[in-house]
DNA sequence: TACTGTCAACGAAAATCTTCGTAGATTCCT
DNA sequence: AGGAATCTACGAAGATTTTCGTTGACAGTA
């Protein structure tokens, strides 16, 4: 594997990147760490998603020290634009005005929320004057 | 199984919901005719599917007829809040505007759709006056 | 040096997901 | 009636995901 695209991670691989993208580069004990506070898991369960997902080219891994550090080869931003964009196919067509509604009827978002995301179409819409 | 929440459909659970939807109560033979114009899907894979949906309490059966006919048991915007909350959590901390600015970012979305979304704040605000 | 703790590697079990073949029952057609 | 078509049920294989025990290497310390 390793391709340049990395697969749709799973639930748990995504639970380890985000561990990754908000530390950056950590081992295998500082993943595990993190992970223990909200769910008990193993280090060796840890170790091995590690080096799966080496293998799958999600994460890279650097073996200079006795204990590897790993990081994620994907920054967060292209990891999550995939997972949006692939529910936005599967469950609502293409259709951002669908999804955006059921978000936002899942929860009572803040009026500062609203604001923040009509800053965001302003800020769209000034980039792709079409 | 047959809890009142069932569990988050799988992504071939999803396609089978989506027919469900939009043809309303169907048969397997009905569900299959319309999944193999996507992607081949032998008669047997759609039956058992629908079978352990139903276990699951994804889907009602109807046995009066020889051909048991197929209901989604949640309307299609109950499960769809589900997958985009799941996704809002696990992805985005909860961030609606975050999840919006990726939804954005990964297609070229018409100036009507933005309209749409801007429509849809607009409405969302109304309903909850904070 | 001997003990203790930490680490990677490996294999494998358990759970879940996806697919399909086969068997037996029912319905339809000639 | 007899054969073909259609249906459900069942089981199981294969793939993927998730978890963890065991082993052997290595590092720090008494």
């Amino acid at each position: 594997m390793a391709n340049s695209q990395p697969p749709k991670p799973t639930s748990t691989e995504l639970e380890i990147l985000r561990v990754l993208w908000e530390r950056g580069p950590s081992t295998v004990r500082e993943v595990q760490d993190v992970l223990e506070r909200t769910r008990p898991t193993g280090y060796t369960t840890v170790l091995k998603l590690l080096q799966i997902m080496t293998a799958k080219g999600s994460v890279t891994r650097n073996e200079d020290s006795r204990a590897h550090v790993y990081e994620a080869r994907q920054p967060a931003e292209n990891t999550k634009r995939q997972l949006v964009g692939d529910l936005l196919q599967r469950a609502f067509a293409g259709s951002a005005s669908q999804l955006m509604m059921h978000a936002l009827a899942g929860k009572k978002a803040s009026r500062e929320e609203i604001e923040e995301i009509r800053r965001m179409l302003d800020e769209y819409e000034g980039r792709t004057p079409r």
